[in-house]
DNA sequence: TCATTAAATTGTT
DNA sequence: AACAATTTAATGA
């Protein structure tokens, strides 16, 4: 096994907790994208391919840092923000769960910036990414994953969008619905199945919320019939029913 | 494998 | 924020 520089970012802190390791096979049929590519680009994006433990509140990747890797999340939870720790107040975050079968940062590696969010672990995770070369490597050959690239990056516009609206929404039973049903976006996170593993304490640091009034909220939801709420997550009934609630 | 204990999560005040 | 009840995870025989 490599033992390569990974994640970038705060790997000061990170090395202590951050355990590298080989990929075995459950973690690549959690890949989404890796089934899409013919053979001989499989095999290389396998061999680039790190994996590694991330410990909860540990950072994949922080704003300002030049882009190395493209990154997803294999299990576990990310939670993607734009704060920028303090330094501007306590101005609004934007705050977006990355839960299992989601890749992020295609944007960023594309252009060749530096990121533009923090990622932070918000328990204990799987996370893997290949490296920005290897990810240019594979857009200059592979139509598979061009496609993908490209269907990705609209979904997203779509969930920046909805985002948004979540954002003016001031109702916390429709915070709490529509951000689960963002979550649960078969496109963009796959790896979540009918259940999602969420714990109300994670759900109420997400929306913005304390884990009561989730709590609360929750039981409504499932009073309606849309989600059914179990230990130490929610199982979604009625993906529609989530995405159009109101009050 | 099973029973016991510790830790995590939930539901409620 | 604090509490008790419940569920899961860990431990060791």
């Amino acid at each position: 096994m490599p033992s390569t520089t990974f994640p970038t970012a705060a790997r000061a802190q990170a090395v202590r907790t951050s355990r590298a390791r080989d990929a075995d096979r459950a973690d690549l049929d959690l890949i989404p994208w890796l089934t899409r590519l013919a053979e001989p680009e499989r095999t290389r994006v396998v061999a680039d391919l790190r994996v590694v433990d991330v410990a909860p509140g540990e950072l994949v990747c922080r704003v300002g840092k030049p882009v190395t890797y493209w990154f997803g999340v294999i299990d576990g939870l990310l939670k993607m923000s734009n704060d920028s720790a303090g330094a501007s107040g306590g101005i609004p975050i934007t705050f977006t769960g990355v839960p299992p079968g989601g890749w992020f940062g295609e944007g960023t590696v594309l252009k060749g910036e530096s990121y533009r969010y923090n990622i932070q672990a918000l328990r204990k995770s799987v996370v893997a990414g290949i490296p920005a070369a290897t990810f240019h490597w594979l857009l200059d050959r592979s139509i598979g994953f061009n496609r993908f690239v490209m269907n990705q990056l609209n979904e997203r516009l779509g969930q920046f969008i909805a985002a948004r609206e979540i954002d003016r929404l001031t109702q916390p039973d429709a915070r709490v619905a529509r951000s689960l049903a963002a979550l649960f976006h078969p496109v963009l996170y796959p790896g979540v199945g009918e259940v999602l593993r969420i714990t109300q304490q994670e759900l109420g640091y997400l929306v913005g919320l304390s884990r009561q009034r989730v709590n609360e909220a929750l039981t409504a939801l499932q009073a309606a019939g849309a989600i059914r709420v179990e230990y130490g997550g929610v199982r979604v009934l009625d993906l529609e029913r989530l995405r159009a609630w109101r009050v």
